[in-house]
RNA sequence: GCGGCAGUAGCUCAGCUGGAUAGAGCAGCGGACUUCUAAUCCGCAGGUCGGGGGUUCGAGUCCUCCCUGCCGCGCCA
């Protein structure tokens, strides 16, 4: 509720101008919510207004905290070096139990986006293989911040990119091959690069099912086939996983429809109209390095086939047309390099590349019970987020991987996430919702009656129930905190304390109590607390089940 | 070599886009279930915020220089 508390101080700024006893200058209020023996809230707009006063920050202090007024400040205090700390009346904490009951899930919705278009695009998996651990955690970051930016008040919209041209669908076309002809009894070389997961035998099985006369086939006919067939069947699957893993998308955008319509060479007809394309070797090449990029890269190869980063430039080209307010890609962290020769192709082509923010996922390190799971890619042996999902639970999984700034290094320790203690985060944030159906349940069973609406909040006496306000009054800045900053990470965090904060709570005091006053009260706490751990964790895509 | 990210308690990490005495979980020790779920709670301990310098009322946070680790540096995607 940080929003009310600035304007309240950003009044008492003006009123303290209007009479002359500050000059006219905009400053930026800011509110923190200090130690809890200085107040409620505190800002520093003392220090900020100092300079330009020509008066110390504590005299700056004094004449804004003299001219704060409002009905819920309860005090105001200016403390050294000029900080001004502010106590709110009770009213003030009560009306945020009032608000949330009122306004339920949409508590913590706020208007920062106002309804413009943010574009995310994250796992864009290449079709040649399942899903693997890495791409979990993007999905789950994605997701969640989608979730989050929606609560912002932007229109948010999901994009999956799909690498269905070019040599690695080649290779999987002919990894498929090889492994038909291998059923089949027929000694083959196995290619290189090929794709050796288990999944291609499987696939290799269908295959033969299905296309009995596949092997008959031109080598190359098959291939292709296969090729064409085998994505399909695996971009299948992948949509599948993520589906189970709670993750949708809006849109898949083809980088095949982008040969085929010709959008490559569009994009690369600007380039050169605007001077960044020159010939050399034989290739064409984009002059990134005078856009920032360490190196000019080639856009067409020798054998005239465009490169990958080619049809990379008029993606973005696609996406800056389309008129986003921004546009969020979700990339593994060993992808940090392809940054600047994006946003140099954005430039070149007139956008601004403040367009693009490029989220950086780092990597994931499996362990079991401490110790190292090797995730070798030889022989293809990855570890599968289907397998994840299947091991500890959809919940688990997205919750563990959102306890991470992003781009942290993170340990996903499957033993832990699996035990179902204490040591488990999303157990105990879930517990304490279960908890709170629990109270509601017993009652209806007890026939003991619980109006929260109809409570009388002053009852609410108790530091611990004090503290749980507090907190409870914060998700709307946790969650503007958390678009704004694109981490949502944060809520993982809040939810943590705030479920913390009820547990003890708990333990420490009954709800269902005999004096009918104090217990509506207490369960009109309960039932706000519940309210936004369940909203919470819809921001992070994981359940909250009412019992367990 | 160049570039990106990181370095905070024994371990894993937060630290609100510069605020007041740096926090949490785990691991360790000691306690709490005839009560609304003990998947919980209460108490104890733990620090040169990698190091030096700088910016200012104020730095874990910003600038600079070192040290260390991970990762990128293809006419691969």
């Amino acid at each position: 509720m940080k929003s009310a508390v600035v304007s309240l101080v950003e009044k008492a700024l003006k009123a303290a101008q209007a009479e002359g006893s500050l000059p006219e200058v905009k400053v930026q209020i800011n509110i923190e919510y200090p130690d809890k023996k200085y107040g409620d809230y505190a800002t520093n707009v003392a220090f900020l207004l100092a300079k330009q006063a020509r008066k110390n920050p504590r005299e700056v202090a004094e004449i804004i905290a003299h001219h704060i007024k409002d009905p819920f400040v309860a005090s105001v205090d200016v403390a050294e070096p000029g900080f001004i700390n502010l106590r709110m009346k009770e009213s003030w904490w009560n009306s945020i139990i009032e608000q949330i009951l009122r306004d339920k899930e949409h508590f913590g919705d706020c208007n920062l986006g106002n309804g413009k278009k943010v574009q995310v695009e994250f796992v864009s998996a290449n079709p040649t293989g399942p899903l693997h651990i890495g791409h979990g955690r993007g999905a789950a970051v994605g997701d969640s911040l989608c979730r989050i930016l929606q609560k912002a008040g932007f229109a948010v919209e999901r994009e999956y990119y799909i690498n269905d041209a070019g040599r690695q669908i080649r290779m999987l076309g002919e990894s498929i091959w090889a492994r038909c002809k291998e059923l089949k009894g027929e000694e083959v070389k196995f290619p290189e690069d090929g794709y050796r997961g288990n999944y291609v035998i499987e696939l290799a099985k269908e295959a033969l099912q299905k296309f009995p006369d596949i092997l008959n086939m031109p080598k190359e006919k098959a291939v292709e086939r296969l090729a064409e067939w085998g994505k399909d069947k695996l971009l299948e699957k992948i949509i599948n996983d993520l589906k189970s893993f709670n993750v949708e998308f809006d849109s898949f955008f083809s980088e095949k429809s982008l040969h085929q319509e010709g959008k490559i060479e569009e994009a690369l007809k600007v380039l050169k109209e605007k001077g960044y394309i020159y010939e050399k070797d034989g290739a064409l090449w984009f002059k990134s390095t005078e856009l920032g990029d360490e190196k000019d890269r080639v856009v067409v190869r020798t054998n005239g086939e465009p490169t990958y980063f080619a049809a990379d430039i008029a993606y973005h080209r696609d996406k800056m047309k389309r008129g986003y307010y921004l546009c969020i890609n979700v990339w593994g962290a060993d992808h940090h390099g392809y940054i600047p020769r994006v946003k140099a192709a954005i430039k070149a082509m007139g956008y601004d590349p403040e367009k693009l923010k490029v989220l950086l996922i780092q990597m994931v390190s499996l362990l079991r019970d401490g110790k190292p799971v090797s995730m070798s890619k030889r022989e293809g042996e990855i570890i599968p987020l289907r397998w994840l999902i299947d091991e500890v639970g959809k919940d688990a999984a997205r919750f563990i991987f959102l306890t991470r700034k992003c781009d942290s290094h993170l340990d996903f320790d499957i033993e832990v996430a699996k035990r179902q203690t204490e040591e488990n985060p999303v157990f105990y944030v879930q517990y304490a919702h279960a908890r709170i159906c629990s109270i509601k349940r017993i009652a209806e069973e007890r026939n003991i009656s619980l109006n929260p609406h109809q409570s009388d909040l002053s009852l609410l006496k108790e530091e611990e129930e004090k503290e749980i306000i507090r907190k409870l009054s914060q998700f709307p800045d946790i969650v503007e905190a958390s678009a704004r900053n694109l981490e949502p990470h944060r809520i993982t965090y809040y939810l943590t304390d705030l479920a913390s904060l009820f547990h003890s709570y708990y333990n420490r005091f009954r709800v269902l109590v005999e004096d009918k006053a104090l217990r509506n009260a207490r369960f009109a706490l309960c039932e706000a607390t519940r309210i936004v751990i369940k909203e919470g964790l819809r921001l992070l895509g994981v359940s909250a089940p009412e019992e367990m």
